[in-house]
RNA sequence: GCCCAGGUAGUAUAGUCCGGUCUAGUAUAUGCGGCUGUCGCCCGCAGGACCCGGGUCCGAAUCCCGGCCUGGGCGCCA
């Protein structure tokens, strides 16, 4: 097929702005064939684009012959160009149709689609992501992403406003960040290496320098994982604050989060609703409940952790999920990663925290250790060797300040803000333990 | 790594328990034809599938064994 360029043609408008207002204006209008109706004499062209639809009308015998040819030819998903008037009606639900004057037809697509786009017959996760560039074609699956970007937007804008510093640690790293063989190994020039797990302490480095900082970005984790809300390439969102702690941050977590829900709410109802799911601004302060709380709730419903052991999922589900989001403070030292400060008065207890939401650990963090030979005993008893942090504990040596910070989870704080229960559907292009394309 | 469940047209499913008009049904999508106000348009026609290999049996989508692939749960964690 012979394909249009596009010349000087700039869209005016998104097909969702245009209103009954703008009848009689000339638009010009880029995107694509979402559906065709042709009922014989007359023809319905829905023209999509990255903000929603528009009804191309197309009377057979009032359109230029050019205009009729051209519409002939299209198919779902051809990229088009559209340069008509706007006309106001009652005989569609927004009230507005084009009727166009020229039609470009700028790329074609296939006949059969490996995908439903309309939506009439969904697909399964695992056929969505195999087509994930035409999977998020659609307006539900689009929708996901566009709340993710007003999230990251909105913690993003709290974080400057409250001082932090973007910073960018390494992806590529020589050994473990906190132990563990939970790393992916490559290979970097001869020498061995890893794909970051997380920043932890190169953020912790920076809080002697840049005091407050926060980093967003991917790190990778080689688990084994299997269940709906584990990636081995997930975005964290990370925060190291000087002359804090664990309540200091604690406090400027929830507030982050709920600054984060009000944004969504406020800016994304239209995702929402096509979504058909209700954000709620969740009031503060966030419930806090002890390891001990935790333990003795568990126990009257006749789950019996012993003490120090981690809580398993099923028990946080049995939890109930009316608890929404709530600190789980006091951890067992021992349960907590090394560089997790234990309590001065008990020290088999930590400062250490999550942030629950219902079952789904959201975010962990904690004050974190300044001294060096605490941090290395710490290591010892973890069965990490101090020597191959050397570069990290030299730092400890310059007036390391007391610090705390926390990491949020971006996807599964999307699956919260979203209501999807699979975390594969709020990555674009995941990556887990059996998938590595696309 | 452990424990379950499952693989049927492009997509989504029925059928499998208890083998036989299953020549594998339905919806949607696709192609062709018809229709001037549709908006999950409608009507007609057409093509399109039992994961792979082996076994049992007169006969296997269905039962058995092996393989491959996928999903879910656990653990680990963001």
């Amino acid at each position: 097929m012979q394909l249009d360029s596009l010349d000087n043609w700039v869209r005016t408008c998104y097909s969702a702005n245009i209103t009954p207002l703008n009848d009689g204006e000339e638009v010009t209008l880029l995107g694509w064939v979402q559906e065709i109706r042709d009922l014989g004499g007359i023809r319905f062209i829905i023209l999509q684009d990255r903000e929603g639809t528009i009804q191309i009308t197309i009377p057979k015998k009032k359109v230029p012959a050019e205009v009729l040819s051209k519409s002939e030819a299209l198919q779902k998903r051809f990229s088009v160009g559209v340069k008509g008037t706007v006309k106001k009606t009652n005989m569609t639900p927004r009230g507005v149709e084009v009727l166009p004057k020229e039609i470009k037809i700028l790329s074609t697509a296939s006949e059969q689609l490996p995908l439903d786009i309309t939506g009439k017959t969904p697909a399964n996760i695992e056929v969505r992501l195999d087509a994930r560039a035409l999977d998020l074609c659609q307006e539900q699956n689009a929708a996901a992403f566009k709340i993710q970007h007003h999230a990251l937007a909105a913690i993003r804008d709290f974080l400057f406003d409250k001082g932090f510093l973007e910073v960018h640690t390494p992806r590529i790293i020589a050994s473990a960040t906190e132990g563990g063989a939970e790393l992916f190994p490559v290979e970097y020039f001869g020498q061995k290496a890893f794909l970051a797990q997380s920043p932890q302490l190169y953020k912790e480095q920076l809080t002697m320098s840049l005091e407050k900082v926060f980093e967003v970005g991917p790190f990778f984790r080689a688990e084994l994982s299997r269940t709906r809300r584990h990636l081995s390439e997930f975005v964290s969102v990370d925060i190291e604050e000087a002359f804090a702690n664990a309540e200091d941050v604690m406090q400027l977590l929830e507030q982050v989060i709920q600054y984060t829900c009000k944004t969504v709410k406020e800016k994304c109802s239209k995702e929402l609703a096509t979504l058909n799911y209700k954000v709620t601004v969740p009031e503060l302060p966030f419930k806090r409940v002890t390891y001990d709380e935790v333990l003795s709730d568990l126990k009257k419903q006749g789950i019996n952790i012993p003490w120090g052991e981690d809580v398993p999922t099923p028990a946080f589900r049995a939890l109930g999920k009316e608890r929404g989001y709530y600190f789980i403070t006091d951890w067992p030292t021992h349960a907590k990663a090394f560089y997790i400060k234990p309590r001065s008065d008990r020290p088999e207890l930590c400062e250490g925290f999550d942030l629950m939401w219902r079952w789904i650990e959201l975010v962990s963090g904690g004050t974190r250790i300044a001294d060096k030979a605490l941090l290395m005993e710490r290591m010892k008893e973890k069965g990490l060797n101090p020597d191959s942090f050397k570069y990290h504990l030299q730092a400890f040596d310059y007036g390391m300040p007391p610090h705390a910070g926390w990491a949020i989870g971006l996807e599964r704080l999307t699956m919260v803000l979203t209501g999807k229960k699979t975390i594969r559907e709020v990555s674009l292009y995941p990556r887990d333990r059996v998938r590595l394309t696309p």
